[in-house]
DNA sequence: TGCTTAAATGGACAACGTGTCCGCTTAGTG
DNA sequence: CACTAAGCGGACACGTTGTCCATTTAAGCA
């Protein structure tokens, strides 16, 4: 039962951001111009969101969301169904999509160590793992994160700004670590 | 030629940011702290490194240094002359043992995109690359970074810190990269 | 509708870190 | 010893952060 004022400024909020991250690097957006875009002031911000992290993971959200339904309860390859390989080749194709899409957001959640504190990561992780486990390889712990490692949106950035490097040969050259299942 | 007074104040500071570096997180870690830690004063500080960044990359550079050292010029498998895949193992083996050592530094070098811009990112990039070029692997390009990927400082962290995985079980998950050479 | 209450608001405020600026000091040179 | 330019350091102004509390307002109830 959220108060209706609430809800509206928590609305005001998202848009704002969304706007404001969309305009200019993360880091150059401060709490206050988000709170005066929004119309709101700085308490009635920090009440919700502590900080730029908690909003960009608030914005991320029905993405992940989506992409996690689809994980779960999609078409093959994607969902259930296909061969471990093929599903992990899938997931880096739609996970390169995310990153083309909102590469920006995911920059403002804080990049670095917070980033594997999200439950995103998690949901991210135990799927890869139960790949690995379909596939029969050994210690599957160990070889995650190192799998999720290229999906790191710095990494993204990098190849796709700085090397000028397409969507499609990010994805060619990911698909190719799937021969370690 | 750099005076006496300005060569033992960049001793001292370098001497000063280590420990302040080892002692707790980097970015508890103040401009101010290290200026006072140093005995110098800001403006001494600032016109040497003007950030964090700048200093932990200095304090890492001799230990990089002697890495590469050993890729170039070192015996095999980390040294040329053993097949590619080899050395590529090596590599990774090299880089757990200097971030194991250094990780905090690391992480004091400022995370996040800026990592890729620094000389030493662009040596280990080359170094991947030649390997991959070496054993003939197609459109290399697109592979490097995210055969680099896992050895993000973060990544190590998390993996090493937060899984409690033991440093052979990370070396030997790297190693089964090798296979998409 | 009017009353009550607890949630929500917003802006002022204190604390902190950053980076710069400039008068003073000191190393190096002839 | 004197001169000069490089080096020094702390004060200062600025911007951001996060908190606090007096005031407002939505929602439930008589």
């Amino acid at each position: 039962m959220e108060r209706a004022d609430a809800a509206r400024n928590r609305a005001r909020i998202l848009e704002a951001a969304a706007e404001l991250f969309a305009a200019r690097p993360p880091h150059e957006v401060t709490m206050d111009d988000i709170a005066k875009a929004a119309g709101v002031g700085r308490g009635t911000l920090y009440r919700r969101y502590p900080d730029r992290a908690s909003i960009a993971v608030a914005l991320l959200d029905e993405h992940e969301r989506e992409l996690q339904e689809r994980l779960l309860r999609g078409d093959p390859p994607l969902g259930p169904g296909a061969p471990p390989a093929e599903r992990l080749a899938a997931f880096y194709a739609a996970m390169v999509r995310l990153l083309e899409d909102h590469a920006h957001l995911v920059l403002g959640s804080e990049v670095g160590r917070t980033r594997f504190q999200t439950g995103a990561y998690g949901f991210w992780r135990a799927h890869v793992r139960s790949l690995l486990v379909a596939a029969g390889t050994p210690r599957p712990d160990a070889l995650v994160d190192t799998l999720l490692a290229p999906l790191a949106p710095e990494v993204y950035v990098f190849q796709r700004s700085d090397l000028g490097l397409g969507m499609d040969e990010i994805v060619e050259a990911l698909t190719r670590l799937t021969r370690v299942l």
